[in-house]
DNA sequence: ATATCTTACGAAAACGGTTTCGTGTTGACA
DNA sequence: TGTCAACACGAAACCGTTTTCGTAAGATAT
């Protein structure tokens, strides 16, 4: 990289001190009208910029969000992110981005760069890895060091910090109700490990509303996938049991189920109505389209920066940490007949 | 956040000088046994992390990449992204990502945000809109204060650096060569308007296979899609004219063409092939599922990541600019017919 | 006993800015 | 002519770290 014009140059240049340059650029009224052109004619003819390093170790603070997903192929995840970014653009900030892959170790190792003074706070949707083996020792190191942290989408309780989450009870509730309403009786659900706290939400939200239909919960239409092995074989076993109706917790699920459908030559939806859970592009351009419950990453990833950026720029108030709930919508597509 | 712990704290606490603490951190032979256990003890014990602010201003280098896309929410762009936070991981880099949104002006502002030294490097791909108003002067400028630059996929050859694409041309010829191969003889192209250059190289190659072929192109069959206008109306009107093959430039547009080709009962592929470009997760789990040029993406993310690193590392060198091509292929799925 | 070499540490500069606190020069006013 | 404020600027500290260059004390060599 070439020579960086910095104050120092400038100064010695000019025969004038760094204070005065650096005042004289910030329009200090210390600093008369003559030395102020002189000083930003040449700043501005050697195109001087501010090293923001600098500014951020004199300030002590970066301007910049990091921000830790599970995986970034994944529609829900980009939509968030782009979130994220829109929201801290608009306050100011920039993201750094890290994947933990899912993986706890990644995770431990994303963490620990990041809180060494490179982010004035974190954003993390954490790794099933870590769901699973409930270590969250990283998480609460960081909870110590007074680090701003904001949990989205996978959240855990032991964590002591704002959380935004959909409602997914709820969710799971909107979806299977609506099934039921539109004549569905025996629905299967394809959802993933129960340590994935979300998934084991959307189950509690599609019992629920059986239950209130007085359908017995049947443990044979339930398949929890495990991802190490072929998703597609692990859901054709549910069709062997007798279903009218699937509701898959996302939309990879969904889709390889609508998939199988086809090959199966089921007319979906009148002998198979089917919903997924995250509103991306396979639903929307599938055939035919999957009514889904819409996540609202975009607004999530906005409000998850938003309670961020506050509790970074209010640390001194103290405030008690928040959980933002987003409300989630039933996108009613061609997938499943309309209530009855 | 909480008042973090200092070389200064540590060096005062112990009655010793900074320099002595960080010596001893550091290992240093110029430190006494004991006073290097008493000094990392007290480190440990406390948790202290070296701010990566201060290292960065003294290293004058941040190990961090800037990266601008020009949208996320997409498949292509996901995995290039995974790429690049991969390769930038394996070499100690991490990334921080911006979004151009497509926009020219974001562009500038993105460049401008990441070239005031938070960054060793910056990889772009670039605006649809800068590529239009063929407005380059943001990445002159970038070029001139030789801040190593790495473009990839969509790029131009006004800009002198390093790049990294894919074979469009080649990749083009490909799909149209396999359509071809398998009986169909009416080939419609859907394309980007010609300003987008990965889609005129495309074309390209789409046009040279047809030559070869003895085969005159028919303007008739080919639509430039402009995204502000719905896209399904303009892919539709293609309909109109007698067609048994779609080659369609990315994944959106297949699809979309996949579902009008339902609605009208066209059988896929007997009566109407499709090929699209770049393998996301629409082709693959569509039904038929999707023939598709493969991309790549997270290829071209490591390549141009690793580009750059050797170019910010090496800079001594004063490498030429490269041009890395990626070779693409075609991944034969359920829309196309095998070839006779 | 003197010269030289280790050993173990500290002072200070450097990275590139901002900011507080002087301070010399003017000009106004009494 | 003395006092004081306003003006315009500079010196120095500071953010947190590394590193070069001393240097005092003790050990060793002559």
């Amino acid at each position: 990289m070439k020579q960086k014009i910095t104050i120092k140059t400038i100064s010695k240049e000019l025969g004038v001190s760094t204070s005065t340059v650096s005042k004289a650029l910030r329009d200090s009224h210390e600093i008369s009208a003559e030395t102020k052109d002189r000083i930003k004619a040449y700043a501005n003819h050697y195109n001087y910029k501010p090293n923001n390093l600098a500014l951020q170790l004199r300030n002590q603070k970066t301007k910049v969000i990091g921000v830790i997903l599970p995986k970034i192929v994944h529609h829900f995840f980009s939509t968030v992110i782009m979130g994220i970014e829109e929201g801290a653009t608009e306050k100011g900030y920039n993201i750094m981005v890290c994947f933990s892959n899912e993986s706890y170790q990644k995770e431990v190792e994303n963490l620990k760069v990041l809180s060494n003074g490179s982010v004035d706070g974190i954003i993390v949707s954490i790794a099933s890895e870590t769901l699973r083996n409930k270590d969250f020792n990283h998480f609460k190191d960081l909870v110590n060091e007074e680090i701003p942290l904001v949990l989205f989408d996978r959240v855990v309780d032991e964590i002591l910090c704002d959380k935004v989450v959909v409602d997914d009870v709820g969710a799971g509730y909107k979806a299977t109700h609506h099934l039921l309403q539109s004549g569905c009786k025996k629905i299967a659900l394809i959802t993933t490990p129960q340590h994935v706290n979300v998934g084991a939400l959307r189950r509690q939200g599609y019992e629920k509303a059986l239950i209130e239909n007085y359908i017995k919960t049947d443990k044979n239409l339930i398949v929890e996938i495990d991802e190490t092995q072929d998703i597609k074989t692990q859901i054709e076993h549910v069709f062997n049991q007798d279903i009218d109706a699937v509701f898959a917790v996302n939309e990879i699920y969904a889709a390889i189920t609508l998939k199988i459908a086809k090959e199966r030559k089921l007319n979906v939806p009148e002998n198979l109505a089917i919903i997924g859970f995250t509103d991306g592009l396979i639903s929307e351009y599938s055939s035919p389209s999957i009514t889904t419950i819409a996540q609202h990453g975009l607004e999530m990833g906005k409000q998850s920066v938003e309670a961020l950026i506050e509790r970074i720029e209010k640390e001194a108030e103290n405030l008690k940490p928040r959980k933002i709930v987003i409300s989630s919508d039933l996108k009613l597509r061609e997938s499943t007949k309309t209530s009855s």
